[in-house]
DNA sequence: AGTCAAGTGTCAGCCACCGCCATAATCTCG
DNA sequence: CGAGATTATGGCGGTGGCTGACACTTGACT
């Protein structure tokens, strides 16, 4: 069979055939097993075959929708990517990037909603941020999803701009963006409370540093 | 036991008592021997065994020295990582955060060679980050690593500045500077020949663009 | 020399992950 | 609707990363 294509972030697809559908269904039940038990056990004290039994497949089954049990903990970060870059696309031409990538977050943080709650209900994505950030094995492999999601933005920055691919602006405009996203990431997981609106709230407040904290002289 | 402290990465020591240096070497042997089969027969196709082995210690020893097969790989890593912080710390405090930082990274690359001679050549360890690239579970544990050394650069610009730990500028630039390092470092690894002076070169033009990727337009 | 601490090997075992083949469920088409 | 082609699933067996426990050896210190 092989897992759904890029493995994961599609948006909702139109009902295919049975088939399609209840593939649909176990992907999504598994996920949602792995993360009901992750928040409940931890990650790493829960075992494949658990969350296996829990969705009612059998362990090898499991392994043909996720290639790892990463990637069964990191499957609706990657949809949250997908809608993400969407949001970014969808912007105007004329916005400056910077303007683009602030708008696109905003918006996507209102709507991510919908976009997961076939898998899990938000309040648990986002627990999920916090288990990452406390473990290293996760946490790696969030960051290397991080910086691809960065490769993306940044070529398509390049090409809002009509830049030559080897322009070094964009990229660290987006490394930059990235900086402001790792860290807002690490206050979602730290506050204990999931209050969307406050971490919007910081997100602006942090991306209109980025100007200011190129210039020369911080002392003032 | 217990593997060294932090695991990593301190400069060379005084030789001490017979049983630290005999530990030393058989760390040094380790991180060699895998180094050099991972460079034969790639990160994937070899098995701890393997590495234990061609050291000639147990399976169970190797574990004794580093905690995964992934800290072994990127021992060599962590050692250039604090060399650079090393060097970032050694600039005088009158230049500004990213003259400090540029200065820090050639700086650290002309004497790199000597702060690893001990545990592989220089030629070995280049080609390493070829393998780190091609692995996406080193890569992604290697991101893991530059970010947290990010953080440290981090804290270290805001101490310098006189900055309060909470100020989002130092880490913004921080941010693009890791940015930069991390196609540099790309390019070091698809670029045939570990030329470091082009490789300085590169890492000089790119700093440059820095100022000027904050600008409001980048449309001629 | 004798005691103590620390490094090492062996063994047994958990768990993530994968190839392989048999079986059972959909799909397709006449 | 039913036979045959596809495709999802289960079960089995095995590999390899990683760990705890325990006994043994070797350097350190008096």
């Amino acid at each position: 069979m092989r897992a759904t294509g890029s493995a994961a972030g599609q948006a909702a697809a139109p009902p295919a055939g049975l088939r399609e559908r209840k593939k649909r269904r176990t992907r999504d039940t598994l996920a949602r097993s792995a993360l009901e038990l992750f928040d409940r056990q931890g990650y790493e004290g829960t075992t494949i075959d658990e969350i296996a039994a829990l969705a009612d497949v059998s362990q090898r089954t499991f392994f043909r929708y996720f290639a790892s049990k990463e990637e069964a903990a990191l499957s609706v970060q990657s949809m949250a990517e997908s809608h993400f870059l969407a949001a970014v696309r969808a912007r105007p031409a004329a916005e400056s990037p910077l303007t683009a990538l602030r708008a696109a977050v905003l918006a996507s943080w209102d709507t991510i909603e919908e976009a997961i709650q076939s898998v899990v209900p938000l309040e648990l994505h986002i627990r999920t941020y916090r288990m990452i950030e406390a473990n290293p094995q996760l946490l790696a492999e969030h960051l290397r999803r991080q910086v691809q999601l960065e490769e993306e933005l940044t070529r398509e920055i390049a090409r809002r701009e009509g830049l030559d691919a080897t322009d070094p602006r964009p990229r660290i405009l987006v490394s930059a963006f990235g900086g402001v996203m790792r860290v807002t990431g690490r206050l979602l997981s730290g506050t204990t409370k999931g209050d969307v609106n406050e971490l919007k709230r910081t997100i602006a407040e942090y991306l209109d540093q980025i100007g200011p904290a190129l210039a020369e002289n911080w002392r003032t």
